[in-house]
DNA sequence: GCAAGGTC
């Protein structure tokens, strides 16, 4: 008997057949270059011992669109939300297909190895498509569904004996999303570009998507905000005093006031008392936790932040890293190490380095420490974390080399202490006023000395000051400041925000940004050392008109909630609580008006763009 | 020529 192997995949289809075969495969070559064929024999607990071929695709392998000759130009786009949708092999992965369904022609059963996520569901019923073409005789009960969170040897053997079957309410969860993103952004997108064409500076196409537009009213929002700010003066009291030939500067607890005259007022009432009085002291251990284990948005976030680099080249960085075996699978959600992960095997490969080779060495010689755990799992991939030793000097890429380096010295931070000090508070009561300093002392760098992006050293240390002691005013003052406008929108930032709103994938994320960006709704300026994102006129434009037509139920085309409620809603057909036909309805019906209300107000997107162009 | 989601 044979049972066909299908992962997401050629990288987990090859460390799942040497697992499985106990390193005893042969490859074949397949018909698509990268998808290799791997046959080897492995005892399936009630088969006995099975002939087994694994195989890959490359995501998924279909694709959702509409028919040709509802093509653009052919059909209203309004039409867009009732006409059939088809779905195709995608040409690109023809191959691919291929090589499924003649492998599954001697097969009895066929089982799936995608990724245990959303979209690996969906993947796994196209690949069965796919593998009944080539064999009618294997119907959906002759589909085996493993289930695995990462690559650890015994998980897998787990997994492989016992298997279930494909979860269709995640399918039909997938399909659902995929036909509402189709036909609202092709709908939308024909009818933006039809209505703007003619106009001054338009890009064509001009798109719209359930992500891009999100993602371009954060930036606008942003950039409106910081245009229409207005400073304001404030007034705030200091008093410093001097104790053993040391100066002390104390904050006053009350913060600011906006009224120069009551400040003053108070300020005089102080005055009075040449002397204050230390109310209280307290030294106390204080930490500086070290990060937690990597994910993708947040090694985006960091190499933005740390390297001034692109979400999509940290992306492409980490892709190439992770193909050449260097890195493990860089696309994950997943803030915590399996219990069972051994640790201290990858700690022990960077020991060699000539820059974190010692602190690696001091970690295995007792200083390891458990990473912390975040809240996050995917039940997928595990975090981001080295997987060979690699030279930095060998390393051509600049990206790649950056990326790199950050992975390894985030984890050798994980698997160190956090770093330790002491914080001392000292209390001022000076008239009816409440003054604090306070002082750092840092006793122990730990996982700081690797992990170099983060400063956190000793500022001035306090005077010896005494709980009660009276000790004079030495020089105190009113002081004036004014608020600062919000800071421009850096890519960190926005990744941050469309993730902590379900914007897009931790994958697309950085797509969707890049998008924007072609089509000219966004751009990058280099702004002191650092890169901002502004909007371009078209971007406004486009943003403001949206919200100067009123739409029904007060819904907004470009701000999160739509697509936070889609996601509400994907989760529901996922456990059963409402089925596809119901979710897509609604959502389709809702679009639908939003879009007969945007056609009828073409002339307000025009206008609004008008207004904006210089 | 359109989307968002996989992945190379």
């Amino acid at each position: 008997m044979k049972v066909l192997c299908v992962a997401e995949k050629p990288s987990i289809a090859k460390e799942v057949t040497n697992i499985l075969s106990g390193g005893k495969s042969v490859r074949r070559n397949s018909p698509s270059k990268y998808n290799s064929n791997f046959d080897f024999k492995f005892d399936f607990p009630g088969h006995g011992v099975c002939d087994v071929t694994m195989t890959s695709v490359t995501g998924h392998i279909n694709r959702t669109d509409f028919p040709a000759q509802y093509g653009w130009g052919k059909v209203p786009p309004g039409r867009l939300f009732e006409l059939p949708i088809e779905v195709k092999i995608d040409k690109d992965k023809a191959a691919i297909h291929r090589n499924i369904s003649t492998e599954a022609r001697n097969s009895t059963y066929l089982m799936i190895w995608t990724d245990c996520d959303r979209e690996g569901e969906a993947i796994g019923y196209e690949i069965f498509e796919a593998a009944q073409k080539g064999n009618r005789s294997i119907s959906f009960n002759h589909v085996w569904r493993s289930h695995f969170s990462h690559l650890e040897r015994n998980h897998i053997l787990n997994a492989a004996r016992n298997p279930t079957g494909l979860d269709m309410k995640v399918v039909d969860a997938v399909n659902c999303r995929q036909e509402l993103d189709l036909r609202v952004g092709a709908s939308f997108t024909r009818l933006l570009t039809d209505a703007l064409r003619g106009q001054k500076n338009i890009p064509s196409p001009v798109s719209y998507g359930t992500c891009q537009f999100p993602a371009l009213g954060f930036v606008v929002d942003r950039y409106k905000r910081v245009k229409s700010f207005k400073e304001e003066k404030f007034w705030y009291l200091q008093a410093d005093v001097e104790k053993d030939g040391q100066t002390a500067h104390f904050n006053w607890t009350r913060g600011r006031f906006f009224d120069r005259l009551y400040v003053i007022t108070l300020y005089q009432e102080c005055m009075k008392n040449p002397h204050g009085k230390i109310d209280s002291v307290t030294k106390k251990p204080t930490s500086n936790y070290k990060p937690y284990p990597l994910t993708t948005v947040q090694l985006q976030k960091d190499c933005s932040t740390f390297y001034k680099m692109s979400a999509k080249a940290t992306l492409d960085a980490a892709e190439k890293l992770y193909t050449g075996g260097w890195i493990s699978y860089p696309r994950t959600e997943t803030d915590k190490f399996p219990r069972a992960m051994n640790l201290k095997s990858i700690v022990e490969t960077q020991t060699q380095d000539s820059r974190w080779g010692q602190f690696a060495r001091e970690l295995l010689d007792g200083g390891f420490s458990q990473p912390r755990e975040g809240k996050n799992d995917d039940k997928s991939h595990p975090p981001i974390h080295p997987v060979k030793f690699q030279k930095l000097e060998a390393i051509k890429d600049d990206n790649q080399r950056k990326v790199y380096e950050y992975v390894v010295r985030r984890f050798l931070a994980c698997c160190s202490t956090d770093a330790k000090g002491f914080q001392t508070v000292a209390t001022l009561v000076w008239g009816n006023e409440i003054f604090k300093a306070t002082g750092l002392e840092v006793s122990e760098l730990n996982y700081l000395k690797v992990y170099t992006y983060r400063k956190w050293s000793s500022s001035e240390t306090l005077p010896p000051f005494q709980q009660g002691e009276s000790i004079p005013i030495k020089f105190s003052e009113v002081k004036e400041g004014k608020t600062g406008p919000p800071n421009h929108m850096t890519e960190t930032e926005l990744i941050a925000l469309m993730d902590a709103n379900g914007i897009g994938t931790d994958a697309t994320i950085a797509d969707h940004i890049d998008r924007i960006g072609a089509r000219s709704y966004i751009q990058k300026v280099k702004k002191g050392g650092s890169e901002i994102i502004v909007p371009t006129e078209l971007g406004i434009g486009l943003i403001e008109g949206f919200s100067s037509i009123n739409f029904e139920n007060n819904i907004s085309l470009s701000k999160p909630s739509l697509r936070k409620r889609l996601e509400v809603l994907l989760k529901e057909v996922e456990t059963g609580r409402r089925t596809k036909d119901q979710a897509l309805k609604e959502n389709v019906d809702l679009y639908r008006k939003a879009f007969v209300t945007t056609a009828e107000n073409q002339a307000i997107l025009i206008n609004e763009y008008k207004k904006y162009q210089t």
